[in-house]
RNA sequence: GCUCCCUUCGUCUAGAGGCCCAGGACAUAGCCCUCUCAAGGCUGUAACACGGGUUCGAAUCCCGUAGGGAGCGCCA
């Protein structure tokens, strides 16, 4: 058995980094993950970012996710230095335009006979699996098209048989590479069945494409989920065979559910689109990420720039981490609350009523802020500041009882002489009944809002519409 | 089935043989502050999956067991 050499290291320069999601869907959480700590990479050693689209499965791949994917990437606010809307050099960034760039290669393979056409059919290689599974083997290929004569591989050719392409993985040999969180890894070729690199309609497959393309694009570090690790030998064979340099790959552990299971639907939300529809902020999200598989010593939240300065490739987790949306939400919390007025208030635009005038929906989203987690939280409180008076639950109907008339007029006198504000309304009443803390204010919460807890009273008396506050109050006089 | 990866408080993690009867953050509990809630301050509860080795000494090294995950696709 002989130890096939990989590719030297990198030369110590500039990193260049990827991230290549395949447009077949909306941006994963843990796809995002990865391109955060790629991009972070590229920056941290001054190199560069590219995007690439995997493209090369037609039926699955669409432009819609393609520019779905960019922009939600473009709100999380990564960045890319070459992609398919900035090319150069060495793109094109989308693989379904890099065809000739395949052929040529593939080529190269068929001339050192490391390849082979398959003429099996998708049903008897299903059929073959299901066998092998059941007799307890490994599924793979069985190689049946391997050692055709010449002359059955001409005639079936001129028949037009499809036909994909088959590398040829040499027995007997050990694959090895240092894999950037894992260490040293080891794999034996005989436990590698012959893989697929053409598929019968001439399109690259996903082994080949991105191995070859990640060379060609001089791609120095590739981080990738852990889904990948036990497929990376096939891609060092492809790119030893062809004499080009592979990248230094890193696995990273995939992403769980809070329940410990895969990360899914199932889940509530498993893409960055949901998350973003339901007004989660950037920020917060990437910061979650940021430490899920990762760790670092810097607490509270970061910025991109802080992240990139703190990003240690040796502090990636090589266990699997929980998207817990429990911490998620810590960060949301602490990212709302630090919001402008103006990004505040745009964030809430869609639960404000549309009418309102700018001073109000300042006020408004001002009064409520420090009490928000999502947009959705402040709905209940349009109702109670711009609706008419609300009904008061239970347990608070008793205090407006006993505070009696005498207290609510009072507090009435004072809005209608002073408006919706509370000192004025809290000193009246304090004048007229002697109360002080919670005895003082709670009545007048709950019959102003309806509600015994919320946000801070004062500023919410001043987000209301002028006489609310006398109108709420004289209802109890 | 075979191969590979993984396993420290509820969660994210620090920890690379003695600095660890295991540290931090968040969550959680109690107290303080306070018109409620939120925020803030203080205090507390809480973990090395299990079993064997190696060693004077193991969360850290080795071997097993259990549990979880991935791969073995004309999907990426």
């Amino acid at each position: 058995m002989s130890a096939r050499a990989t590719s030297p290291p990198h030369a110590a320069g500039p990193p260049v980094t990827r991230f290549a999601p395949s447009p077949s869907g909306e941006l994963h959480l843990g796809n995002a993950r990865t391109a955060l700590f790629n991009q972070l990479l590229a920056r941290q050693g001054a190199g560069r970012f590219l995007l690439r689209i995997e493209d090369t499965d037609s039926q699955r791949s669409s432009e819609a996710y393609t520019q779905a994917l960019m922009a939600d990437l473009c709100w999380l606010g990564i960045e890319w230095d070459a992609g398919p809307d900035r090319e150069d050099e060495r793109g094109p960034y989308r693989q379904s335009q890099r065809g000739p760039l395949y052929a040529r290669h593939l080529e190269a393979l068929e001339r050192q006979g490391v390849v082979y056409p398959c003429f099996c059919t998708p049903l008897e290689l299903s059929l073959a699996r299901r066998a092998q599974l059941a007799a307890g083997k490994p599924p793979r290929y069985a190689g049946t098209c391997r050692e055709l004569p010449a002359a059955e591989r001409e005639r079936r050719r001129q028949q037009g048989v499809p036909a994909t392409l088959r590398f040829r993985v040499p027995p007997g040999e050990r694959v090895e590479f240092a894999d950037l969180v894992h260490g040293p890894q080891t794999f034996l070729s005989d436990d590698i069945g012959d893989f697929v690199v053409r598929r019968a309609d001439g399109s690259a497959a996903f082994f080949f494409s991105n191995a070859v393309d990640d060379a060609l694009m001089g791609v120095t570090q590739v981080l990738r989920g852990e889904d990948h690790l036990t497929n990376t030998p096939r891609q060092l064979l492809i790119l030893a065979a062809l004499g080009l340099r592979a990248p230094a790959y890193g696995h990273v552990a995939l992403l769980l559910g809070a329940d410990g299971a895969p990360l899914s639907k199932r889940h509530g939300a498993s893409s960055v689109r949901e998350y973003r529809e339901r007004g989660y902020q950037p920020a917060a999200l990437i910061n979650h990420l940021f430490r899920l598989g990762h760790s670092s010593p810097l607490q509270g939240l970061l910025t991109l720039d802080e992240m990139t300065r703190a990003f240690d490739p040796a502090h990636l987790g090589r266990a699997p981490a929980r998207f817990d949306e429990q911490q998620l939400n810590v960060w949301q919390k602490d990212v709302v609350h630090r919001l402008t007025p103006e990004a505040a208030r745009a964030w809430l635009a869609p639960v404000l009523p549309p009418a309102l005038d700018e001073r109000a929906a300042a006020a408004f989203t001002s009064a409520l802020l420090p009490n928000l987690l999502l947009p959705e939280d402040a709905r209940p409180w349009v109702d109670i500041v711009f609706g008419g008076p609300p009904a008061l639950e239970p347990a608070g109907e008793e205090l407006v009882r006993q505070a009696g008339a005498g207290y609510f007029s009072a507090a009435a006198a004072a809005a209608a002489r002073d408006g919706n504000d509370l000192p004025a309304i809290a000193g009246a009443v304090r004048a007229a009944t002697g109360r002080k803390g919670a005895d003082l204010y709670m009545p007048l919460r709950v019959a102003l809002t309806g509600r015994a807890h919320g946000p801070e009273l004062a500023p919410l008396l001043k987000a209301m519409p002028p006489g609310k506050a006398r109108e709420r109050l004289a209802r109890f006089a």
